[in-house]
DNA sequence: GTGGGCTTGTGATCACTGTCACGATGGAAG
DNA sequence: CTTCCATCGTGACAGTGATCACAAGCCCAC
């Protein structure tokens, strides 16, 4: 481990990263992990880099080791969505490389980070001569599936906006909140532009609902923490 | 092959069926097939059968050998959203059996059909023995990882109800459309009201939009058959 | 401090589409 | 032929949220 640019400690080896047992993907056996050695890239790079477009061809899978990716589509008219926030020990672009079909994401940087790169060739290679491997990416991918299939959930089910942004809410508490007396604590890192994206409506409206919320009592903001009545949210979505 | 109940044709052995080369997932070396064949459950299905339902726990996977399943999934309400159309050759249930978590959708077949059904354990040991079924798998999953970020395009990005109809439209073509001079024809094997449930809405604002694709000669209809005019469908939808 | 960018807050307006309600159509069963 | 049930067609109406427009914070660099 050492500093590298942009502050980010770099795991130069796989074999030896303080993280591999706790990451899904990397957490293989030596012989297969010392062949992803042998074949990865490893780059940091500065918040707001992009990994890959929307529709480009794959050119290989990216892992990333520290920091978190946004991953978007976006239309024609310049309007865009937010798929996934993609954590530390990810694979992005593993479906795409797979069926050598363009990105269907794109992947932008959030925080400075440590990101892994596998040339395609080298990856199908890896996965055909690495059981082990290619059953992690089939976890991987299976993980991915399943996110998608929530996201379609909230997007096609919800009934209302408010109803998207208290999924939205609920699903950060369960992944990043920490239950306190006032609530489910967690800092809002996104502004309300970014949330609208992610939930797919404007700007104005994430404003005007927060706005709702903060009056219901059933977020409170302090800061950059924001504290959440769970039930509360609970009793807005449908599911 | 033989008939069967259902009067479907009934593959008995993978080993020995007819579509096997034309099967993305099957399509394996014999070994791995002579394994197939000895931990899958053939079975045949009427219209209508449940092959499982969303939040049960993974029972195991299913294999469309011929017919069609509708995937939903819905809300508590009883709203329902059709998440896809699988076709023959697809595999059901399988990023829920490598997760363990239960399944995120419903299978509903739509066509007497005959599918094979795999235990979640046979088929995790089956994955682990024999590399060239992971790798298979692995492709399952990124193809319907890939459906389901279109399906989220479709569902977050449109701005309007025709857009996501026009969407609908364009991706049948695509997949069955017969290019004729009157345009793309394929059969309209939906009601309505699955149409809406296809792209979240409402079935009379499916009947609505109908009509004035109609008269807008966008679309013609003709019996069971429909003619699309492609480009000016193409012209609706913002990509 | 002070200016300038990016954010957030809020009002007014209006098209779109969900909802309810009812009637028409059409195919299958008897 | 008639009945029945699923599907389709259509009107009226109200609520939601997109859009536009502008004001007010807020943070950082100079």
């Amino acid at each position: 481990m050492n500093n590298t640019p942009y502050n980010v400690d770099t795991q130069n080896h796989c074999e030896s990263c303080s993280f591999r047992s706790e990451r899904q993907f990397c957490n293989m056996g030596t012989a297969t992990v010392k062949r992803m050695d042998e074949i990865k890239f490893t780059a940091v790079y500065p918040k707001g880099s992009v990994l890959f477009v929307e529709g480009e061809q794959p050119r290989g899978v990216f892992i990333i080791c520290s920091g978190r990716a946004k991953l978007t589509t976006s239309s024609a008219e310049g309007k865009t969505l937010i798929v996934k926030i993609a954590e530390a020990g990810e694979v992005l672009g593993a479906s795409a490389g797979i069926l050598g079909t363009p990105y269907e994401v794109s992947a932008e940087m959030l925080e400075p980070s440590q990101v892994n790169f596998i040339r395609r060739e080298d990856f199908m290679a890896f996965l055909n001569s690495h059981p082990e491997a290619c059953l992690h990416t089939a976890q991987q991918l299976s993980a991915k599936y399943h996110s998608a299939q929530r996201e379609i959930r909230s997007l096609g089910l919800s009934q209302s906006t408010s109803e998207k942004l208290a999924r939205l809410f609920l699903d950060w508490s369960d992944r990043t909140g920490e239950t306190t007396a006032k609530g489910s604590r967690l800092k809002v890192l996104l502004t309300h532009e970014e949330i609208a994206q992610m939930i797919g409506t404007t700007r104005e409206t994430v404003t005007r609902l927060l706005s709702d919320f903060k009056r219901r009592k059933i977020i409170e903001v302090k800061g950059s923490s924001m504290f959440l009545q769970v039930p509360a949210l609970e009793a807005m979505v449908s599911i």
